[in-house]
DNA sequence: CGTTCGGTGCGAAACGTTTCGACCGGCGGA
DNA sequence: TCCGCCGGTCGAAACGTTTCGCACCGAACG
């Protein structure tokens, strides 16, 4: 552990002149800084980051709160947090993965109070949340992804639901589709405060009303026989849908699986996509299916940076970045049967 | 941000004694413990870990350093990540989660360079990794997740390919295969230093081996276009093959749709299992297949667990913790046609 | 009655930084 | 010539802990 003292000493100056000569604080004489410099290139000297932060009262280290496993985290969570992570290091910061236990706002407390972390980054931001009540009110800076009903001041990155709605629906009526559906997530599966779930179904709807389409957008599918039974339910009540979009890649199995028992085939007499997988996930399917891909690590590495700015300039206006899930089209996207409409 | 000072002054007694009394270090008097704690409690009072740690040397940090994306870094790879953080938590420590970059030697030097971490959990580990030697050398206290060629006196947690090998033989045996082929990782995607799938490999064989099975081992395939043509090539020289097992779930895809395009069925004519995926990856395919389940989670939570033995006791003996994958059976398994054997 | 000895509590030093007032010499302007 | 200013450097204080030597007190003991 050479220290700043250890230095000095070499260098024959006192400590605060290298530490004014290291970080460039207040002018130095060359002659004097490149004699430092050498002296602390010889010993290999670190700044201690403890020392540093209990003077300056900051660490430069953010904290990365995560939810317990099984409530839907998976690759795209993960995402999240790898990007962030990098876009912290890029930038000079460290982040700190936390699991949330059981009371997420004591959590809190006891992270914030420590003068260990600078900011916070919560993820699977419920539309309405006590975290960020508590962290509004403990002035505590922090930056989410996603984002409450209200986001108001509230530094935040999202998927832009809207234009993803548009884009895909824009895709599904480009391909002479007239009637579609939207299965989304099972409430049991996910609270009805989950962000992504309410907002996708909504703009779906949005963007369907738009085009003129016809929709079913209140079907609900996590896994695969509710996906297979939800698929037969509608076909029984609503034959005239050509395209489907589901939410849960599982209940996307059971419409698959749920096709081909009537003896039908995707992408011929239906289109099928997922509203919000992975390309390494669609790709699994046979056919390949459609898929908007959540910007998992884009949107990790904004909420990061944001959290960063606001850190340094805490003044600055409120910040806010949507990001829509980039459509790939895979081999399950097709014109719907007798419509003469291929574009 | 209350410190020591305030509750001393609240309770009308010394720092130092205020240090002792909420550290149980020292002997205090019930009267003054009790005044100290209720002074503490009513101002909210946290201990900052940056001046505890800046004297005591220790941090309760620890760093896990993860790949770049896209070296497989997959959902396994992720739980390695909460479940080691989940653990680390649990003990009253911290996970400090940071990417590395180009240089990982240099990346370690600067992270354990500024004090804030005590030990470092490392995963993804080659069979010949240069940040064990960097770590064994700066005498900074790690464990791996995973192990490479030669652990030694290197705490670790891994999996244990052999039994898991043989817990997948004697399955396919069982069910009355006598000839198997196992799809291994390309060397392409994956470093041939890339442990699991050399260790993988070799477990396979010799498990095959002391069953008494024929076995082909050499084949290598990542993409479904691969593990299609990897397929036909062994029907055409191998038809008595009744039984696969493929290390990427993308090249099981491909292997699923060849055996149904030479109008065979799984598992009627094919035993096909995933030799390495999740139980959530493997119920995605159609019938849903055999996996072997990687312990992530647990993996995560025993390197974590070891690291903090360690920097607790550190001459205890090494440790060694080997985890066999999970045997998920799913529609995938059958005893190969025209056997009588189905046990 | 004097000495010793736990049980308690106090104060100061130390950890490695940053920050800030002070000092000093030289230079330009008045 | 003198004053003020500025570049360059130093020393000390402060951040919030832990640790450790020391002092105090009452009781037990000789």
């Amino acid at each position: 552990m050479t220290s700043l003292r250890d230095v000095a000493e070499r260098a024959q100056v006192a400590v605060s002149t290298v530490s004014a000569a290291l970080n460039g604080t207040r002018p130095v004489k060359a002659e004097t800084k490149r004699r430092i410099e050498q002296a602390a290139a010889e010993l290999g000297y670190r700044p201690n980051l403890l020392a540093r932060g209990l003077v300056s009262k900051r660490t430069r280290i953010l904290a990365l709160l995560f939810p317990p496993p099984g409530s839907g985290f998976g690759l795209t969570e993960m995402r999240f947090a790898t990007g962030a992570a990098e876009a912290a290091a890029e930038l000079g910061y460290h982040m700190l993965l936390s699991p949330e236990s059981a009371d997420p706002v004591e959590e809190l407390r006891y992270l914030t109070g420590m003068g260990l972390v600078d900011g916070v980054l919560l993820m699977e931001v419920r539309l309405a949340d006590e975290r960020t009540d508590f962290l509004l009110e403990s002035g505590v800076p922090f930056a989410m992804i996603g984002r409450t009903r209200e986001p108001g001041a509230i530094d935040h990155a999202d998927i832009d639901f809207a234009r993803t709605a548009r884009d895909a629906v824009a895709h599904l009526a480009g391909l002479g589709h007239r009637a579609i559906a939207f299965f989304n997530h099972s409430t049991s599966a996910y609270s009805p405060e989950y962000g992504p779930s309410v907002r996708a179904g909504r703009e779906w709807a949005a963007a369907a009303g738009e085009a003129g389409l016809w929709y079913a957008g209140d079907v609900r599918a996590e896994t695969a026989e509710e996906g297979r039974l939800a698929f037969e339910r509608l076909m029984a009540e609503h034959p005239e849908v050509t395209a489907v979009a589901v939410m849960s890649d599982r209940a996307a199995v059971g419409v698959l699986q749920a096709v081909e028992e009537c003896g039908r085939r995707v992408p011929g007499d239906l289109t099928l996509m997922l509203a919000s997988a992975s390309a390494r996930v669609a790709e699994m399917f046979r056919p390949r299916l459609t898929t908007l891909e959540p910007p998992g690590a884009e949107l990790g590495r904004l909420g990061a940076r944001m959290l960063i700015d606001r850190l340094e300039c805490p003044d600055a206006p409120p910040m806010s970045r949507l990001v829509p899930c980039r459509l790939v089209v895979g081999d399950s996207s097709a014109a719907p049967r007798g419509s003469g409409a291929g574009r």
